[in-house]
DNA sequence: AATGAATGAGACTTCATTCAT
DNA sequence: TATGAATGAAGTCTCATTCAT
């Protein structure tokens, strides 16, 4: 039974692999990395130590593929801004679509917000996540500054700082509050701050 | 040739523990606890490693000396609500005060969002973290109904977004943003979010 | 190019194990459990450090399966009494396997003499210890009563001090005696004792 | 009252220095040599760890002077042979007065056994037991003789491994025997063995 | 004489990684 | 492809000993 010959090789490969990332990312999250050993990810996925080696270069590469892995299929569907102009719909969608990513992805993002307070753990992914967010910065600057705000910057800002919050909330208080609940606040909130500035008041500090 | 007093000693004492607490949370903050190894710490410190256990029981003993440090110093001040009720220059100062506090103590504030994604590490504070912040939010909630809000619950969740986006704001992009703003910006949506359900505007500083 | 068999591991497993056991052994019985250090261990079987906790949990835990080892396949096997009761024959069968038993084994039983002394190293087979030895000497109570003593409690108890005495002399003085003439003696003067109760001598082989 | 200046100082100096062999032989004793600390003997003794080097070398020289002490205070008072004749009541004194000692300075003979099986722990004072040793040997074997004993080698062989056995067991067994009645046994057991082989019987093996 | 802060060697233990099979 | 025994560096922690005061 030992030499196997057969061109599915391939695909068991990437189904390992994949099993391996899937047990990794779940215990990098849960315990942190430098906390999760290669052996506890061997026994989860059932299979010895010297396979994943097989797979991966080092643990900082199994990170480094979850990663990548995650960035491509989680962190760039965030993206709504096919045309280059998002419409009160798409905005709508938009901050739904991040929220419950975060909701089902929890995993991912965990690890995410772990690696931004440590960066130097993996350098290499940082100018990506910068990269990306700037992108969504710029278009929902468009997109405020396309529903008649008089004082884009401010609602760009404050629209940033609730979104962030929310993810930050959905990750950390789940018992707190339904995800529905928080979709609906956040857009609500959103749009009466886009709203309200048309009379906005001032106070100094 | 007479012995120390136990007045010096105590002095020498104090001092040196504080030098270690503050070697070890800026590296806490920065490589984050499990990455921080008590030798770093020495050698940050300029001491020998066994000195380290002449004032902490061990490496875990050492983070929560530091949090419970911090926890007395830096969260519980972020308390304006002294008599029960919060005007509006008490929520103010509440919010300023709470964002230049994870400005100036950045270090700190790193670790506890570190600590807040990987609980298991420090146990012992998760409920006393947790009360303060119930606390907080219930201060919240009264002031926001004082002003008149017609959707307190509302104004609750979008305010807490609010200042958690923006206390990681400053914790994560501090060369995008100027903490002043940020103050501003953020004081500015709360009552934007909170006259806003009155449909009138005429709060003043 | 296959991986080693299930059953090849346990073989290596079995055999390193027991080679680890025995150099502890040595070393404990030699310098004591305290003096001797994981490294002297792993130095005198010629193997690494981190290996040897691929068979044991801890220090403590390779003194546990050495004396639970011991115990089944040293401790144990002294005993003639199969039926309940034990014979002439079998009461010297047993004196003399008790002191070879010493003899062959001295390792274990300087170990065990230690762990006399210091308990409070290995709690765990205290009671196992004491159980064992109170059914020796119940059996030879009752030998000494069926051979007619007529003073039944204080041959025990002189007899019982003659064999400990002579377990401790064939440790400590092996040079001063041939552990032939310690059988004989032993033997000689335990029926003395118990004859001398009946003022007559009457025992053959 | 720092510089004290008086003629007390040795008298202060030797009651300091008992105190700390006291304490030390109580935990050597209770757990063993490696398993005590200077700072446990410290604290226990209520000095500082300093102090202790002001009154012994080393650790190791804390062993050994109290073994000095003890041998020249404990061991060396098991003679009665002032005239090197061993009258019966000396002999009965001679043994009343060894079990006695080890009930009485339990501390020092549980140290004196543990120093029995690792005897490199303290190589100086291996070859004054011994010589010491074969004294008490040569004493006994006289008086045996004395007693008119037709086989005095292996009445002095039973004897010697009842005495040791009965120091064993007032050591190990403090709670199963009452030390008058070990006394009384094995000066019983000691007579039986001379009267008895006067009519003594063979048995070969 | 007395203190305890400070050191550094060395103890136990863990773990990423290698390698023979 | 797959295994887990084996390694060795590095981690946490202890402790005998020194030393300034």
């Amino acid at each position: 039974m030992c030499p196997r010959s057969s061109v599915q090789f391939e695909e068991i490969r990437q189904e390992k692999k994949q099993l391996i990332m899937d047990v990794a990312l779940e215990l990098f999250a849960e315990n942190g990395f430098h906390a999760t050993s290669i052996s506890q990810i061997a026994k989860k996925a059932k299979i010895s130590k010297g396979l994943i080696y097989n797979y991966f270069e080092s643990k900082n590469d199994i990170l480094e593929e979850i990663t990548r892995w995650a960035f491509d299929n989680i962190y760039l569907q965030l993206d709504f801004n096919r045309d280059g102009i998002l419409t009160k719909d798409e905005f709508i969608g938009f901050i739904k679509a991040t929220i419950k990513s975060v909701d089902e992805n929890r995993q991912f993002w965990k690890l995410y917000f772990a690696l931004v307070f440590q960066p130097q753990i993996l350098e290499s992914y940082a100018q990506k996540y910068t990269d990306k967010g700037l992108e969504i910065v710029k278009m929902l600057h468009e997109f405020i500054v396309s529903q008649g705000s008089t004082t884009p910057e401010k609602d760009l800002v404050a629209i940033s700082f609730l979104l962030k919050g929310a993810t930050l909330i959905v990750l950390t208080s789940p018992h707190f509050f339904l995800t529905n609940d928080i979709v609906e606040d956040t857009i609500d909130a959103c749009f009466r701050l886009i709203s309200n500035n048309k009379n906005t008041c001032h106070h100094e500090m």
